[in-house]
DNA sequence: TCTTTTATGGTACAACCATACCATCTTGGT
DNA sequence: ACCAAGATGGTATGGTTGTACCATAAAAGA
C-alpha cells in the first residue's frame, strides 16, 4: 500500500469545506467544484472519498447533526456542577440561539438542511425528529424534577411548557439567524421566560 | 393594439405555478421551464411577463408577503367582533401554524425565502424585516391593553411576552412543516400558553 | 384593407453541473 | 529492485439552466 492517508481526516477536511461554502452562498451554492475549490483539492478528489454528491450532502448532515449534539452535552456538562435545573435548561436552550460563528454556521447550515428535508424525499426520515424528540423528555424530565423541588409552580403542565420551551429557543434562534434580533437580545428574551417559568423562591 | 390579455391576471396565474412548484419540489427546483410545465404555457411567454428569473422571484415573494398580510387582517377581523385582546392575539398567531393547504404552501415557500435570503445578497432588505416589526408593536399593544382591562397580570414586561409570543408561534409554525408536530398539538400548545398569559380571571 | 403593436412559439447558445473515464505519480511489501 | 495498489490530476460527456434571438399569428386602429 502506498501514501497512508487518514481517511476519516480527509473526509472531515472535505465536509467543513463545505459547511463554508453552504454558509456563506448558501446549500444551493454547493457543488462538487465549488467544495473541491473551498477545501483546496481538485474536483476528482471529492469523488474519490464520497463516491456521489447525494453521499456527500448525507455524510456533512451526519456530522451537523452529531456536532450539535456533541455542542449540547457539553453545555450540560458544563453547567452540571450546579445541578440547578432551571440553570441547565438555560444553558441548553442558549445553544440554539447561534452566538459564536461556529454556532451560526452550524444552526444555519442545520436550517437549510431542514427546510430542504420537507420537499427532497432523499432526507426524509433523518436526524429531524430524533433530536427534538430526545430534547423533550430531557425538558419534561428537568421540569417535573423542579417542580417536586418546589423551584417551579406545580400547576404548571411540563410536557406543554417543554413543547413551548423549544418552540421559543427554536423561534428566537431562527429570528437571529434571519438578522431580526441580535444574539444578545435573544438570550435576554429567553432568561426572561425562564424567569417566570422559575420564580426565584 | 391586439389581442388584451389582462397582464395582471397572468403573471398572478404564473406566481401560482411557481408556488405550487416550490411548494412540492423545493424552491431549487423552481426553473423558467418547471413553472412553464406547470402553468402549461411556454418559456418564452414566463420570460415575457417576468424578464429575468430574478424579478420573477423577487415577484413571487411580493405576492407571497402581500397574501400573508391580508390573511392575519382577515384573522383580526373576523374575531374582531368579540374585543377580548386574548381572541385576537391567539387568531393572529394561528395563522403561524400551517393548517389548510394554502396555508402549508405559503408558509413553506415563505421559510424558504427566508433562509434563501440570509446568504442571497438579492433578497437582502425585503420584508423579513417590517413584518415582525409590525406584528411586534401591535402584540406589544394588545397585552398593555389587557393589562389595563384586568385581564393579564400587569407584572409581566408586555415586550418581552410579546417577542416571546412571537417566537413561539414561528417555533410552532416550524415544527409543523418539518412534520414534527402536527397542527392540532401545535394549536393546543399555543391555547395552552395564552392561558398562562391571560388568567380566566 | 393595410399596418403596427402585442402576444406567443420555437430554437440556439454559452455556462455549469455531476459523473465517468484515462493517466500518472507514490509508496509499502516482497 | 520491482510491482501492485492506493491517491491524485485532468478531461470528456450528457444533461440542464437562464437567456437571447428569430419568427408568426392575431387584432386594433387608420
Amino acid at each position: 500500500m502506498p501514501k497512508l492517508v487518514d481517511h476519516e481526516e480527509r473526509r472531515a477536511q472535505i465536509i467543513d469545506a463545505l459547511l463554508r461554502v453552504a454558509a456563506d452562498t448558501g446549500l444551493h451554492a454547493v457543488t462538487m467544484r465549488s467544495v473541491a475549490v473551498e477545501a483546496g483539492i481538485s474536483v476528482r478528489l471529492v469523488q474519490y472519498y464520497f463516491d456521489t454528491k447525494e453521499q456527500l450532502l448525507l455524510a456533512a448532515l451526519d456530522r451537523l447533526a452529531a456536532r450539535m449534539g456533541e455542542r449540547v452535552r457539553d453545555r450540560v456538562r458544563r453547567a452540571g456542577s450546579s445541578p440547578a435545573p432551571r440553570d441547565i435548561v438555560e444553558a441548553v436552550l442558549l445553544e440554539a440561539v447561534p452566538t459564536d460563528e461556529e454556532s451560526r454556521t452550524f444552526h444555519l447550515v442545520y436550517t437549510e438542511y431542514a427546510v430542504l428535508s420537507v420537499t427532497d424525499p432523499a432526507l426524509g426520515g433523518r436526524p429531524f425528529l430524533a433530536a427534538p424528540d430526545e430534547m423533550e423528555e430531557f425538558l419534561v424530565a428537568q421540569l417535573t424534577t423542579a417542580q417536586r423541588a418546589g423551584d417551579a409552580d406545580p400547576e404548571l403542565d411540563a410536557r406543554q411548557e417543554a413543547v413551548v420551551l423549544l418552540a421559543v429557543s427554536a423561534g428566537l434562534g431562527l429570528s437571529v439567524l434571519l438578522g431580526q434580533r441580535t444574539a444578545g437580545d435573544a438570550a435576554a428574551v429567553l432568561h426572561y421566560h425562564l424567569g417566570r417559568l422559575f420564580p426565584s423562591r
